[in-house]
Order: C-alpha cells, then sequence, then structure tokens
DNA sequence: TGTCGGATAAAT
DNA sequence: TTTATCCGACAA
C-alpha cells in the first residue's frame, strides 16, 4: 500500500463531489488527500470532517449567503479547495453545495500515509500521530496554503482519491464553534471511529455502521 | 490553564 | 479602530 497506491492514485471524478454536503461529509473519510509539491508527494487519509452548510448555519464563513473575498470560491462548483486563515493557520475545506450555494466541507485531519519525511520537515512533532491531527497542523505538514485557494480538487497538484473504507463513523458536534448560537449543537462533525490521528475525543451522539 | 500570533471581516 | 474567529505552540 503506501508509495505504490500514491503512485498509482488518481484524482476522484467531479462527480463525487456533487452529492449533498452531509454525505460528502461522511464519504470524504477514508479518502485520501494528495498534495505534490517541489520537495515530492505527501499524502494522507482523511480521518475528521466537519460540514458547514453557509445558507443557514451560524458557524460557516458564509451563512446567510455572505459574500465576501474570502468566501467567493464557496459559491462556485462543489470540488474547488476553500483554503482561509485563522490566525497563523491556514485551514482546507472542500467546497460542495453546488454553484452558487455555499457549503464546505473542513478537514480537520488525516493519517499519514506517504511522505512522512517531508510532513516532519515542515512540523516540529515528536511522533506522527501528531504530525497531522488538526486542522492547521495538516496543511502546514502537506505544504497546503492559501495559494491552493480555489483549486479544483479533480487535479493535481491538490486533489482526493480513492483510499480505504471505513468500518465505522462517528458523528458529534463541531470543534471551536462555541458562541454560533443554536449551530454549536449540530451533529456535523465526523470522524473515523476509533482512529488515533482524530484531533480530539469526544462521545459520539451517533454510530454508522458502513457496508463492505 | 492562559497568552499570543496577525489575516479577514464584522461591530463599534 | 476595536473585536472575534472552523487553531496551535508554548509557558506555567
Amino acid at each position: 500500500m503506501k508509495e505504490e497506491t500514491i503512485f498509482n492514485a488518481k484524482p476522484l471524478p467531479q462527480i463525487f463531489f456533487e452529492q449533498p454536503t452531509l454525505e460528502l461529509a461522511k464519504t470524504l473519510l477514508g479518502k485520501l488527500i494528495v498534495k505534490e509539491t517541489d520537495d515530492g508527494i505527501t499524502a494522507g487519509y482523511i480521518v475528521e470532517t466537519e460540514a458547514y452548510i453557509g445558507p443557514m448555519d451560524k458557524a460557516a464563513h458564509s451563512y446567510n449567503n455572505r459574500r465576501t473575498p474570502r468566501t467567493e470560491v464557496m459559491f462556485k462548483e462543489s470540488g474547488m479547495a476553500y483554503t482561509y486563515l485563522m490566525h497563523t493557520h491556514c485551514l482546507v475545506n472542500v467546497v460542495s453545495g453546488g454553484q452558487g450555494n455555499p457549503e464546505a466541507v473542513l478537514i480537520r485531519a488525516l493519517e499519514p500515509v506517504a511522505g512522512v519525511e517531508f510532513m516532519f520537515q515542515r512540523r516540529k512533532a515528536d511522533s506522527p500521530i501528531q504530525l497531522t491531527n488538526g486542522p492547521g497542523k495538516l496543511t502546514k505538514a502537506m505544504g497546503i496554503t492559501m495559494k491552493d485557494y480555489g483549486h479544483p480538487l479533480t487535479e493535481p497538484s491538490l486533489f482526493i482519491a480513492e483510499g480505504c473504507q471505513p468500518k465505522r463513523i462517528s458523528s458529534g458536534k463541531r470543534i471551536g464553534i462555541d458562541s454560533s448560537g443554536e449551530a454549536k449543537d449540530y451533529p456535523w462533525r465526523f470522524w473515523i471511529t476509533g482512529n488515533q490521528f482524530v484531533s480530539r475525543h469526544q462521545k459520539a451522539l451517533k454510530i454508522f455502521e458502513l457496508p463492505e
């Protein structure tokens, strides 16, 4: 698996991104995210996501269809990268919801698969677990920056590929949005049940068993 | 636990 | 011009 998997990894087609945001947030789990830079390739399985459904979600930057230079890409077609800065950190989302409907899925944690040596070069960490177990950590480890804003994830040098199918998915409240009114309790955080690379442990509100 | 960093956008 | 944010490093 590893290098050969990556070498052969092909971007998923556009149609993959054209599913409802909550479905996409779940089906992204276990998929491979791949980034190519001058250093080489890094890749990891997505193990944690959060859905943001702009028009009715107070926690989303695009709440109430708020349209600014920052959120502009969320109004475009599904499958683009929405990167933004949170203090000093870059975070990456997958745009969803279709053109004119500003929704997105935040990538919150990865299980490193390839290019771990490059990740350690970019980030100080004691173990591979610490390398990509948070939304700001994984972008730094993979070299994802604001230059990736608006990049279609169906094409190199930043794309999503087939990975592995999780057996169980947990859902719970999203992280870090405590001042977003009723939206703070929406169960729109998803993670692979039991995975070591998830950013923060939390009691699951619901567990989904997936077919083989 | 708490502080601070320093882009973007809302609130004042 | 001030405050808040989908976070993380470090101090204590």
